[in-house]
DNA sequence: TATTGTTATACTCTATAACTATA
DNA sequence: TATAGTTATAGAGTATAACAATA
């Protein structure tokens, strides 16, 4: 039988977080949202990609042929940082950029058949984290997440696209 | 009466994020994290703070006198990193700092009255930032998300404290 | 020699502003 | 004059390294 009464020594000397800190969902979201981004960054990174790189393709696959300033303004990214973005995508030839004929100041950026697989790839990546960072609920539970989370991002950001 | 064949117009130049972008708890997870943080940091801000500030402030009541090492360790902070957010706390006079006799190259920090005042205040703000942010969802439905992400908290990071 | 707190340095991100070419 | 894309610049934030005092 434990003989201890209120805490071993492992437990005095082991860190802990202040209790507060996970105390509410606000702060429990900020370090979750903190340390899956972090996951993401450091995975996608090894294949010398970022989320923006993701996010980026993603869109692109949806619809193609988007003007810059439509996708800056999609993602919620500086126009002027964009343009680093799919230099660092063209140069690896998986967007492509051509001047829109009728405007000559645009350009329609599409995906290419290589940028397409690639995204694949980092689909499988994200996939792969979400699989590992969720390993502690159930199927159930995971959905019933998402439902919430999803509720949340709906009422807070208007980009959102609608149901189904 | 409208010829557009397709789409109209405002569908056409209403800014929808891509699916993909919201069809997994992990990108929502990054998302929302990030658009809370980014409340947190601008209300926190206005006062003079950041959520740094608070998560030391927040550690110091649930423990007393720490040290300096430990902070830095439990809030995963550099030490060097800690010692401008100490500086600037002790300026407002919400901290002390005092040499450790038996060990002088230790600080002891402690909380003071207007520091633990402080806390009350940036509680609230983090309490709005709260209220504000989990509007859509009934309080048993945040409670369901408190619990899981609370779940996901324990696995991901060993020093969450223990429940309860 | 190792550790605590501190200071100094460098590097990444991001935000802003200026510039060009087209309209 | 205004807009799309680009480039340049500056600032915040963070990470790393060197340092002084003490053990």
């Amino acid at each position: 039988m434990e003989t201890s009464t209120t805490q071993t020594i492992e437990q005095q000397t082991k860190i802990t977080l202040p209790r507060e800190l996970v105390s509410t969902p606000v702060l429990l979201l900020m370090r979750l949202g903190f340390e899956v981004k972090a996951r993401a960054i450091a995975e996608l990174g090894e294949e010398g990609f970022t989320p923006y790189h993701f996010g980026v393709l993603a869109m692109l696959e949806e619809g193609e042929c988007e003007t810059q300033a439509t996708i800056a303004d999609t993602l919620a990214l500086d126009r002027s940082q964009l343009v680093g973005l799919l230099d660092s995508l063209e140069e690896r030839e998986l967007i492509e950029r051509r001047r829109d004929s009728h405007d000559r100041r645009r350009q329609a950026v599409s995906l290419t058949p290589a940028g397409k697989r690639v995204l694949g790839r980092l689909r499988t990546i994200i996939g792969g984290i979400e699989e590992e960072f969720f390993v502690p609920l159930s199927a159930e539970e995971r959905e019933e997440l998402y439902r919430l989370l999803l509720r949340l991002a709906q009422h807070h950001d208007p980009r959102c696209p609608p149901p189904s």
